[in-house]
DNA sequence: CTCTTTGCAAACTGTTTGCAATGCC
DNA sequence: GGCATTGCAAACAGTTTGCAAAGAG
């Protein structure tokens, strides 16, 4: 059974009102405003309970970045920085109505398709530093 | 300047083999049968150096799971179990070659389209515990 | 000989776990 | 009251950094 407490009550609200793809830094350090005793545990422990119940998405990251959800169940795609990590919301007119095969799935119980696009951000393409192969 | 040395053909070696997508460890105990005393920092050195150069691909994972690479340069797309994190190729017919046009492309220097497929593999569909809202 | 690379050890970051105190119903 | 949740502290895993020794050209 799940009850409802003070601090789930704060990150809900938090992710409602929010388009961007926060860290567990980001919803804690927003949330702690209202609550100012929240703890990181109990972030990383609501956001497990939001995830498991179809809530939020927890998005795939580069190693290393930090766990990075998103609230907008509208299916759409991301536009992603491939050295910052940096992530936007795009919307490229992709279809995200895949059907497969029972050969493609694999035994897979299809959740949902998630398009990421790649590329170096404005500000990335200015600051890094290339090496070359020999 | 980037010299060839044992350690880092021994890593060619093993990713052009390859068509799954490695772990640093997996790389390390693979290549460390024939290089028994190659190091973890030096496959994350090398890992490094052959993203930058664009001979591997960086695979987003969820966080945690640890870095994991891509050496398969052909596009393709991927079906990730969204509980255990593995990973296999896909070929679903997703069209690669997307067009943006300078409003969707928000300044960003597009390096490539990568889909993720999310479900529920054969293994965790059946050991999965689940906790409802109420 | 010079500059690059290696590999150890230590530092660091993000995450998980154990558990006593507290809160919800 | 009984079970769920909180938050601290400690443990943990993967990754990065500093640096002396070894290697490549």
């Amino acid at each position: 059974m799940i009850n409802k407490t003070a601090q789930r009550s704060a990150i809900m609200k938090y992710l409602k009102n929010n388009k961007s793809h926060p860290t567990i830094v980001d919803i804690h350090r927003a949330v702690s405003k209202q609550l100012s005793t929240i703890s990181m545990t109990t972030v990383y422990n609501t956001m497990d309970i939001l995830k498991k119940n179809g809530l939020v998405m927890e998005l795939p990251v580069l190693s290393g970045e930090g766990r990075k959800f998103d609230s907008n169940t509208v299916p759409h795609d991301h536009l992603i920085c491939r050295y910052c990590g940096t992530t936007f919301d795009i919307n490229c007119g992709i279809d995200h109505s895949v059907l497969l095969n029972e050969d493609q799935k694999q035994g897979f119980d299809i959740m949902g398709i998630f398009t990421c696009i790649y590329g170096l951000c404005p500000e990335c393409k200015n600051t890094e530093n290339k090496t070359s192969v020999g």
